[in-house]
DNA sequence: CAGCATTGCACATACGTATTCAAAATGTCA
DNA sequence: TGACATTTTGAATACGTATGTGCAATGCTG
């Protein structure tokens, strides 16, 4: 018994056979009261662990889930959408609560992570965790719905239909923001983000503006629409508005990075937020509640969508039906809309 | 041959025996070229992986790092400390480069989690991301190192000695932050920070300031030395400063968060950074470059970082001699000292 | 062509656990 | 006490891969 030891030596010691002491271990109602409690004390006298390995391979079963990050095939591939990092924190908790270890990986898109995870067996399931337009992986997606591999992926809820999806409620996160300018007598209400399909979450962020306009019977005004998607685009998108002479009150950002960068060239320019501009960003970044004046945001909630992803994830790898899932944002009031 | 494909479906296919397979794809010189070769194709045909549990528990090796957070007993453990978050990119290229699985948890130190990973043979090393004061762990550590554990600590290089430490030169970052601000004529510099041995970076950071004036021939003066360890606490440092009519013309802050909580106090209170008071934080937090005006900072090398920690460990693992190293820290230069 | 080294592969087995099946031990009832 | 049910355990084996050992085939030397 030099190295580790095994379920053989607990068995020596305790005078049974290993079959037992698996058992034993195992919670089997098949093992005496008295003889579990004998080998449960030698096992953990001796520090005994169960050999994850051995222990898999004989029940076909890992007990490990893989976590992908399949986004972002930039110049830099280590920098890790902070979103996501966010989560990161819900996500091992939830793990680990439920007796599952996590893996995790950036693999590039050329490689076949789509398979090697699960069939390797180094994984029940898989978490994907990329921006919301996966029609670039749609074959990959496609591929891992054939060969019936458990994954949930995070994305719009709004286009779910390629294997279970859980995402924010964009949607509805964005009629919030707009709601809140409108309710603080805001009418000309600038959006600063993208309304296509490449960005699908901004998508939604945007129609959720346009409806809760309609619903206040205002008019949006197409002018009003700016294609952003960073700090850099908020601020020019802000800057050509006020040199083109346009006439807004507000300001909602499909991101709080964007928000940021209109907040800065509007304060370059004079203007006074929120006593001139209302600002509502999306998101809720440190930076947010940092700046001056601290932004008002929509917040995504990233730990229930931690807890989410990996609880409807063991579901489906016990077959349970499952369904793909929206979460609520919470509009979070701070001091660059001028509300009390 | 219904479900996954094995080495013995290969095998056949091939007309060799399994053994032959394993060695093939393991790339023995052994096999013939030939055989190799067809090998090859009919495992590529048939989407052939190798089952990683079966392998590791024949080869008694995982190829599967461990990463373990090990701060923070806070209220709400789900939040990660960002720093090593950011860190987590290169950590998972690194490990992919190498050809390891990277397994991540968060277990509470109540737990055996210093132990579970090895012993359960589901990993072949451990990095411990915490912050530098380990003492309360030390008992675990020492346990890691009696058991002949292989594992990589993240934390402040200048107290080595408890097993492998990789960590930023928090020492010499302070030094050139403080030089930096000698250099633009400034006398007076605040300290906000740690000088104990609960936040050993800190504390580096400090004696790094106090070095830089005393090579300048400056006598720091005690009473511009104030603890500080949020934004909240640099806020209310500096406010209090300027309460008791302080005299400064600068701040060297041993955090972003602090930084920007004093830059907020100097504003508030009318007085213009840089004209009147220059700063310098330390990190390089995404909020450093959002701030009015953009902070100069130091930024540590969270990329070489996920680097050395990984490349240090599998080092171990494979029985090099290696030793503790400090990664130099690199200072950004903003507008908040009014430097050109 | 004997003798020997080399190459290329198959046989047998080990890694440590979990489960099926059968058997032993115990208890129950007529 | 014998028949039978019930509880508890052991023997055998499978999970899929990797490797030590040995055997056959081939090439080489003299």
């Amino acid at each position: 018994m030099s190295g580790k030891p095994t379920s053989f030596d607990i068995a020596q010691l305790a005078g049974v056979s290993q079959p037992t002491v698996s058992r034993a271990l195992r919670g089997s109602p098949t093992v005496s009261e008295q003889t579990r409690k004998r080998i449960e004390a030698i096992a953990q006298q001796l520090n005994y662990k169960v050999d994850k390995n051995a222990s898999s391979l004989r029940r076909r079963e890992t007990n490990t889930l893989a976590l992908l990050f399949y986004e972002d095939p930039m110049p830099d591939a280590t920098n890790i959408n902070p979103f996501f990092l966010s989560m990161l924190g819900a996500i091992t908790q939830t793990c680990s609560r439920h007796g599952y270890d996590l893996l995790i990986s950036m693999q590039q898109f050329s490689s076949d992570w789509h398979v090697d995870f699960e069939e390797s067996r180094k994984a029940d399931g898989i978490i994907l965790l990329g921006h919301g337009d996966f029609e670039p992986y749609r074959a990959k997606l496609d591929r891992l719905m054939e060969q019936g591999t458990h994954f949930v992926r995070w994305g719009p809820f709004q286009d779910a239909g390629l294997g279970i999806v859980v995402g924010s409620d964009n949607f509805h996160g964005g009629q919030q923001a707009t709601e809140h300018l409108i309710g603080l007598g805001r009418k000309r209400i600038v959006f600063l983000g993208e309304a296509n399909n490449h960005y699908p979450e901004f998508n939604d962020r945007y129609l959720g503006y346009l409806h809760a306009q309609e619903r206040a019977g205002l008019t949006p005004d197409p002018k009003l629409y700016r294609s952003a998607h960073t700090d850099k685009c908020g601020h020019d998108a802000v800057t050509q508005l006020m040199a083109e002479g346009a006439s807004f009150d507000a300001i909602f950002a499909a991101s709080d990075l964007i928000a940021l960068g209109a907040m800065r060239a509007l304060q370059e320019h004079g203007r006074d937020v929120p006593k001139d501009v209302s600002i509502v960003g999306f998101d809720d970044i440190l930076a947010a509640s940092l700046a001056r004046p601290p932004l008002t945001t929509v917040q995504q909630d990233y730990k229930r969508a931690g807890e989410v992803l990996v609880e409807t994830l063991i579901g489906t790898i016990r077959a349970e039906a499952l369904e793909s899932s929206a979460l609520p944002c919470k509009l979070v009031i701070r001091k660059s809309c001028g509300a009390k």
